[in-house]
DNA sequence: TCTTAATCGAGACGGTACGTCAGGTCTTCAA
DNA sequence: TTGAAGACCTGACGTACCGTCTCGATTAAGA
């Protein structure tokens, strides 16, 4: 997706002020405003220097995203499942309720309905390692004998995931905190 | 959002051409293909007879979905609330799955993310009612004594959903029939 | 070109205010406002109503105009030739010049360089019968003598009018009374 | 009118095709057929390339006629005025009645009765220069004594320009080469 | 240190679709 | 049976972005 032709001689400060640029569009004037053109004019920059890095705008934000996730806080494991599990949807919540991130989040789940290559340039670097992460931690739970043997955990992780992008999709609003607890309890009540 | 003005003498067989060329498009092409211009052209009408009772092509989509919604099964009472849950929810899948529906309303669903006003009547309109009928059906099983009397509705109905939607919109590809009663059986499970 | 289907039943009201409403709209904002829509909404009219009984917005400003100038004063005949000439194109600068009529009439010489039936109509209606009677008290002067029997009635009415006009469609602004009459002495000089 | 933002990298060879295509087709379908859609069509050329370098598909006709004009035969001085004064106005008369730009040249005036900056383009660029070279003739034989001192040149200008414009204008038919001649001759009498 | 080749900004280019406007035809309903 | 109202198809308008493309100017290698 992100491709670089010859990364050797990549202007790392035109690619700070793009990705900037794309977010900051999103953030204050909705994904509806993200134009290359528009990125391209903010961020001082030429179409075609945007063009020869990326494939697409969905693929700048999808960078710019990817580049903000890796900095936020990595799975915690205190030894408490239903904290931990909670700790790191919260950190999801706050990612897609952000006015920064939250459009361009959901913009660009939104675009790649229609373009397959961004799909899964989405599911392999922004949401697989994040499932992923979780998926280790409902592991390890499950070898120390808090989740059965034959706990599904597939079907665990979108149990917990799947209420919070529906809310937030069809625009029903955001989980409270405590309401995202009740989620993670309930869901964890007839496992552990 | 499908406003009238004046509803008296609108064209009944041009509103069933657009919607048809519209789902049509959509089915053959690719929500992307959806396009007033291509709508027009295929429907045989002009792109003012489009703009003057819808505002965007979504709402075109949406009332083309709606009006195939309608049609379809609606909740049914057989006593049996996990069979019933899941003939409903296989409902839906397949509405997700169609290939004549399927890229319709995640299209629909990605629009509505730059679009208020289309977001407020999905919901009103495509989403809102079936959720609303599932509701009813999991109040009576709770009269039935069914379901504890305390029972959350709402959060049954979003683990429900939840995880359909979630593994839609990101592409991790649909639930089996198998998988799909699993997920009912294993959420009604946390209440009985 | 201004034929009527069935002129039995035809409302000389809705006729009345058809004419009065392009006139109007012509000398407030322009030709370019002249549109068989804006001539219906501020007539009170139906477009059905001028289409039936106009073929084009031309023919209705024609007809417009057709019924001022007959109203207008009729070629005079006080004997002395250069003065009657003047008056008489004095009162066609008038009418090229006037905010009624001037952007009317400039606007259907223009159009009927599109409009072949339209520019027959024209001539036939409004710039013919003019001419004829400049040529009838032209040829009454040529048999009292005062112009040679062998004059070209039909170069001289060229000199007079081709001139008024060719300023007047090139924008290089009107004669002056003054102008006007050397113009007719200088005209007349040459078959003296 | 033709006002260029940054000339350095137009294409000239867009420009080519959007003129001689814009002639074409005035020429070939009148100039009711001359729109910017069709001269983009026919040149091969992006709508946004003509509104980029022109404000009006008037200003492009303009443009297009000036070019050629400006490679038409210049002012002769032979010493014979009225020869010169015909030959002059013969070409003149062969632009209003060619096939070619004829009906451009006509469209153009028609055009700029109701587009006031056109109107001004069209006496600056083409009729202007034009009528600037006959008076100079008329100023160089004035000087030596072919005309009066006291000639009113700008009044000679518009008793032989004015006739020929009036005949086109209204759709009276050219003048023959020899009635032009007839009218040189007349307007010259009592001034040589 | 100097070349030299890729990258940079700028923005013109051929396109597609947008949403609007006027033209001219046709249907409905009240008078 | 007319006329006001206005829906309808057609086609052009002028604009916004798309993704591609040439320009010089800059810049960071490798010679």
């Amino acid at each position: 997706m992100t491709s670089a032709p010859n990364p050797q001689r990549r202007s790392e400060k035109s690619r700070q002020a793009i990705l900037a640029a794309a977010l900051a569009l999103s953030g204050e004037r909705g994904y509806g405003a993200v134009t290359v053109e528009a990125i391209a004019s903010r961020a001082g920059v030429s179409k075609k220097t945007i063009y020869r890095w990326w494939p697409t705008k969905g693929a700048v934000i999808l960078e710019a995203l990817s580049d903000m996730a890796e900095a936020a806080t990595p799975f915690p494991d205190t030894g408490d499942l239903p904290t931990d599990l909670h700790t790191q949807m919260a950190a999801v919540l706050d990612f897609l309720s952000s006015p920064v991130t939250g459009s361009a989040y959901a913009g660009l789940i939104a675009e790649s309905q229609h373009d397959p290559g961004l799909a899964e340039a989405l599911t392999a670097q922004l949401v697989g390692p994040r499932v992923a992460v979780a998926k280790q931690r409902l592991a390890r739970a499950q070898q120390q004998g808090q989740l059965p043997a034959d706990a599904d955990l597939q079907l665990i992780v979108e149990l917990l995931y799947g209420p919070v992008y529906y809310r937030h999709l069809l625009h029903l609003g955001p989980y409270s905190r405590d309401r995202l607890r009740e989620l993670v309890d309930r869901v964890l009540d007839r496992w552990s």
